[in-house]
DNA sequence: CATTGTAGTGAACAAAAGGTCACTTGTCAA
DNA sequence: TTGACAAGTGACCTTTTGTTCACTACAATG
């Protein structure tokens, strides 16, 4: 129960953060929702502002362990099919998993106040998923499943959209599966535009 | 000097909401900024909330003023030259318009915690552009300039990479340069993808 | 000129905020 | 058993916040 009071505190500051932001959030009410009162939460951090950062921290480092790392690069998919399957696998992932959309939230309403939240939100919003997508459509020029173009403005192209979606489940999450289903109708309008249609027999090498 | 207080404080709530948010704006500051003293606020508007929700009324009055009227629709262009052009002109024009770049930061900070500028960011951000440009790649359809295809789907897969680098450019205005660029890159791209090359001699009817 | 209403001031207030501290409680090691 | 320490409490403090109000200055109107 020791130790695991400073990860809950973390934990219930991400939900107030994310809802009523950081000036909004007020200490008294964090710890009520955790039945500790405030000055409880003061052994654990030493100010809000230390919790901020705290939390800061660990979003950046679960950033990085998530998104970042190269183990977990999404694989080529081998068809265009499995391509929007992974796709629908992924956004699913991120529109339903508490945490992510929690973080998201709270970088989109930090994004002007704090520099490193600045930098993690264009990361997350932005630049993270084209650079993933880059080597995924790279792969896939590579096997001939769609045709030879820039990888990194296919990305784009490609990402930009979805993410405005997710960004529309968090603002609206009653809108969720009308926003699901035009990412997937997205999808297949983009690989019937950019698939390579293989001509009858041929095959990739 | 009398009506125009009222003008002038409006405006500065705008500002001071679009940088430290609602939560964060506190009214001696406001005040101070407009050389007044905090009570003089209340003689225009009878509280914080009453200010917000004028400001909002006037942001939702000039959306619609501004993008929801029929007369403010871009023209069809002509060429995709000119589409590109008519791109980057209202790009810029949001860009670099202090008032409309404030009123996204303010729906970006207050999006989850007021129904109305919930609704509005949607618009701003999402259906709007989309409406819009669903009209124009219509028109251009029609013209032979781009091939037939849904336009919505076209509309929504053209603005919502550029409504992205906007967003990157209220994050990080040091970026504004090379996301302007990017998105007359992803402009040219979007034309090359989607334009009708007319075989030689061949015209529009 | 008298009056009336509007814009603005400054002092005051209650509530809410972040933070401190002396104290209790429970756990674990010597 | 005892000493030490971490976790948690409740009372208290200071600052900030939104809001009110009696008052002044002044322009317009009769």
């Amino acid at each position: 129960m020791a130790k695991d009071t400073k990860e809950r505190i973390l934990m219930a500051a991400l939900d107030m953060f994310s809802i009523k932001g950081y000036e909004g959030t007020n200490i008294r009410e964090l710890a009520a929702s955790l039945g500790l009162v405030k000055s409880g939460i003061y052994k654990h951090y030493e100010s809000k502002e230390a919790l901020w950062n705290a939390l800061l921290d660990r979003m950046i480092a679960y950033y990085g362990k998530r998104f970042g790392s190269a183990e977990h690069l999404p694989p080529v998919p081998d068809s265009l099919e499995k391509f929007v399957s992974m796709t629908m696998r992924m956004v699913n992932l991120t529109i339903h998993d508490d945490q992510i959309v929690k973080t998201r939230k709270v970088l989109t309403l930090e994004q002007y106040r704090d520099e490193r939240a600045r930098d993690l939100a264009t990361k997350h919003f932005l630049t993270g998923l084209t650079k993933m997508f880059t080597l995924v459509f790279t792969g896939m020029m590579d096997k001939g499943l769609i045709r030879r173009d820039d990888p990194a403005m296919l990305a784009f192209a490609y990402t930009a959209p979805i993410s405005a979606l997710i960004h529309l489940c968090d603002r609206e999450p009653e809108k969720t599966e009308e926003a699901i289903r035009t990412i997937e109708a997205f999808s297949r309008h983009f690989i019937q535009v950019y698939g390579e249609t293989l001509s009858f027999g041929e095959s990739k090498h």
